[in-house]
DNA sequence: GTGTTTGTTAGAGC
DNA sequence: AGCTCTAACAAACA
């Protein structure tokens, strides 16, 4: 039984729903070769047209990934004209930040771009990855130094190293509300809003609660639970990017995210929705007390 | 007009 | 001084 989401209440791409991209767009891209750049909306694409297309030409894709809620295309150095400077010969990477609608498309050259789509990249097989977004917000970046975008990006949060004393020792040196700290890219990589409250739902932690007074089985808790909640958002494809992915369905299963006034699966008691850091946050008063 | 969404930034406050 | 928080902003749409 599928809750139904207003329009602005839609999912936005988190760490899940980008990793889903990652895994179905993203794994059809190594091998293509770069050919032509088009951007009718200049603040989507850095640096402009021209440079970029200058930039990508010619270039292999290598490989593709995700930090944290960056789409990561990696190009290779070879396939460059020797007239061309030195950081030319460096590879190359594209990061593509979604933002709140942004889309990854690969389609024919010769059909039609949906009018949200501002950017394409096409390729020299005929096909475009093509990246729609509604509401402008999206960012694309091609640059010889991805650090300098990814390198303010806190620990992967699924990497086997983020252990629950690792967050601790992020977490508790701040002294700040346990919500907004946890939707800091800073702090931690790919949380945004609805798997934040997912995660405390799961932790049984109030929103509100200060960083800096979490007992070691607290952090224990919203380790696991930040884990858990990520893992089940990938295992069933994200939530709702509906008429791009079908098949993602977590918006099917939010324990909290969306539910106000409806019961509390653990408990029964009604979810709550109250406002944390200007964001709407959904909460179960019961499992979630205030600090 | 209102509310909603992400991430960045400027500025206020403690 | 340094940290934390708030407001504003980008843009679209029902």
């Amino acid at each position: 039984m599928a809750i139904s989401l207003r329009w602005c209440e839609r999912p936005m791409p988190e760490l899940p729903e980008v990793e889903t991209i990652v895994r179905t767009v993203g794994a059809e891209l190594p091998g293509r070769i770069a050919a032509r750049v088009f951007c009718d909306w200049p603040a989507t694409l850095r640096p402009a047209v021209r440079k970029a297309e200058a930039l990508l030409g010619g270039r292999r894709v290598t490989a593709v990934g995700r930090r944290g809620k960056y789409v990561v295309i990696r190009f290779d150095d070879a396939a460059c004209a020797p007239s061309r400077p030195r950081h030319a010969r460096e590879s190359i990477t594209m990061l593509v930040h979604l933002r709140m609608s942004g889309r990854l498309l690969l389609e024919p050259a010769d059909s039609p771009p949906h009018r949200f789509v501002h950017f394409r990249l096409r390729w020299k097989d005929g096909s475009e990855l093509r990246f729609s977004d509604a509401r402008k917000f999206g960012r694309v970046i091609v640059t010889h130094r991805p650090e300098e975008v990814l390198g303010a990006l806190g620990p992967e949060p699924l990497e086997a190293e983020f252990s629950a004393d690792a967050l601790g020792a992020r977490i508790r040196r701040l002294r700040r509300r346990l919500k907004p700290c946890l939707l800091d890219q800073r702090v931690l990589a790919g949380l945004g809003n609805i798997y934040v409250d997912e995660s405390l739902h799961r932790a049984g932690l109030h929103p509100l609660r200060r960083t800096d007074r979490l007992s070691d089985a607290e952090v224990v808790r919203l380790h696991a639970a930040i884990r858990a909640a990520l893992q089940e958002g990938i295992r069933r494809n994200g939530a709702s990017i509906d008429w791009v992915y079908p098949e993602g369905r977590m918006q099917d299963y939010f324990r909290v995210y969306g539910r106000a006034d409806q019961p509390c699966c653990r408990c029964g008691a009604a979810v709550r929705r109250i406002v944390v850091g200007q964001r709407a946050t959904y909460l179960c008063p019961d499992c979630q007390p205030r600090p």
